[in-house]
DNA sequence: TACAATCCTGACCAACCGGTCAACTTGCAT
DNA sequence: ATGCAAGTTGACCGGTTGGTCAGGATTGTA
C-alpha cells in the first residue's frame, strides 16, 4: 500500500524531498525508526478506538491516551483525524486481499475453500477490531475505499471466480455465481467479529470461545462444500 | 415496544398523566393525529441520517432538515438524539423479529426455511436503512439493545432452534448446530444490505438490480438447504 | 561544542453541536 | 369569542473537538 505513508504522514520540514548525501543514509535510518515506532503505536489505538466508536465517534484525545502520547503528537504524525482513519484502513486492507493464494485451478476444490473459510475466520478471530473498522466504513457507504474496491478486489474476485468457474466446467462442484459465494463466505466468517454482541447474546455467553468458534468454522465449512456439490 | 412512547415523548406539560373526561377522546385522538405524524415524520429522516452516519456522524440539524423542520421541533418531540436514535431502533428491532412463523415442527423444512431466506433477503432490500442502522449498534458493542438481545431474540432463536433439532431427528435434515446456521443466514442476507458498496463493486455495477438480488437470493437458498442436508 | 533536523508538548482557538427557552401561533371545547 | 393546551420556532449557550503554534527537548553529525 504504497500510498499509506505519503498520506499519514506529516509535513515535516523538507523531510523525504530533500537529496541526502549517501553517508546520511545510518541517521535517516535511526530517525525512520522512530518515526515508523511511533506510527505504528497510534495506528494500533486508533485501531481500537476506531473500531468501537467508529470515526465519528472516536475522538483523538482518546485515541492519543491510549497511545500513550499528547494529543499534539498524534497530529506531528498524522496531519488530520482523517488521514490517520486512512492509514488505519490501509493496514486493514492489506489484511483483506490475503489468504486467496489456495484458491487454483489446480488445487482441490475442498481444500482450497475450505481452508479459505478457515483463514478468514481465524482472520476475524485475530483482527476483529481491523474486521470493525472495515465494516464501518463499508456500512457508511465506503467514501474512502471506493477506489480500491472496484480496482483492486474486484480484479481479485475476478480471476477466483474464473477459478472456480472452471471447477464446475471440469465437473468438481456445481456451477454457481462465484462472486456471490464469496459474499456468503466473507458475510458468514465476519459477522462473528462484527455482530459480535448479538452471537453472544444469542449464545448465552458473554464472550466467544476458541471451541465455539471451530465449532462453527467446520459447519460452515461443510454447510458451504456440500452447497456447492462439492464432494466432500 | 411499549417502552417506545415514553421514551420518545417529550414531557409536555400533564400530557398523558391526568385524567381525561371521556367526551374528550375525540380531542386527544385529534392531537394524537398530529403527534404520530410528526413523529412518524422524524424517524423517517432520522432512519435515513443514522443509517449514513451512524448515532456520532449524525446531527440533529441534519436529521431536522431531512425532515423538514427547525431543530427543536425534534427536541419538542423527542427530548434527546439518543431518545430519537433508541425510538429508530425499536422501531428496527419490530421489523426482527418477524417472518419466523414459518418456522414450525409441522412445516416441511425446505419451504420454511427457504421461504424464511427469501423474507429476510426482501427485508434487507426494502428496509436497507433500517439494516444498516442496527448493523452499526451491533458494530458499537450493541449498548442500547443489549438486554433485547439476551430476552426475545435469544428467547426466539431458542424456540427456533428446537424446531430445527426436532426436523433433524426426524431425519428430514443433518444434525446441525441450528443458532449457527441462524447467524449465517442473517449475515449472508444482511450484507446486500450493509455491505452494498462493496457487493457492487465486485459486481461492476452500481446499484443492486432486483434480478441480481434474486439470483443472490435464490443461490443462497440452494446453499444453505444442500448445505443442510435438507433434501430439496 | 556547535549545529541542524527531528521530535515533543502545553496552551490555545474557532467551529460545531446538543440542548434550552421564551415568545409566538394553532387547534379546539365551551 | 374566549381561554387553554398543544404545537412551533429563532435565538442563544456551554461544552466538546479537531487542529494550530511557539518553543523546548533530543538526537546525531562535523
Amino acid at each position: 500500500m504504497p500510498a499509506t505513508e505519503s498520506l499519514a504522514r506529516a509535513d515535516t520540514p523538507r523531510a523525504g524531498d530533500v537529496p541526502r548525501a549517501p553517508d546520511s543514509r545510518n541517521v535517516m535510518r535511526r530517525k525512520e525508526h522512530i518515526r515508523s515506532a511511533a506510527e505504528a503505536d497510534i495506528l494500533a489505538a486508533a485501531e481500537t478506538v476506531f473500531a468501537r466508536a467508529g470515526f465519528s465517534g472516536a475522538t483523538m484525545a482518546e485515541i492519543a491516551e491510549a497511545a500513550g502520547l499528547p494529543k499534539a503528537n498524534l497530529h506531528y504524525y498524522f496531519r488530520t483525524k482523517a488521514a490517520l482513519y486512512r492509514a488505519v484502513l490501509d493496514h486493514t486492507l492489506s489484511l483483506w486481499l490475503a489468504e486467496t493464494d489456495g484458491i487454483r485451478i489446480d488445487a482441490d476444490p475442498a481444500l482450497a475453500l475450505g481452508n479459505y473459510i478457515r483463514a478468514k475466520m481465524r482472520l476475524t478471530a485475530t483482527h476483529r477490531d481491523a474486521s470493525r473498522v472495515f465494516a464501518n466504513e463499508m456500512l457508511h457507504g465506503a467514501p474512502h475505499i471506493g477506489k480500491y474496491l472496484r480496482t483492486e478486489l474486484k480484479a481479485l474476485v475476478d480471476e477466483k471466480s474464473r477459478v472456480i468457474d472452471h471447477w464446475a466446467r471440469k465437473g468438481l462442484m456445481d456451477a454457481i455465481d462465484a462472486r456471490h459465494l464469496f459474499f456468503t463466505i466473507w458475510a458468514a466468517t465476519q459477522t462473528y467479529a462484527d455482530f459480535q454482541p448479538q452471537v453472544c447474546a444469542v449464545l448465552g455467553k458473554t464472550r466467544l470461545s476458541r471451541a465455539e468458534l471451530e465449532r462453527a468454522t467446520e459447519q460452515l465449512v461443510r454447510m458451504v462444500l456440500r452447497g456447492s456439490g462439492i464432494r466432500g
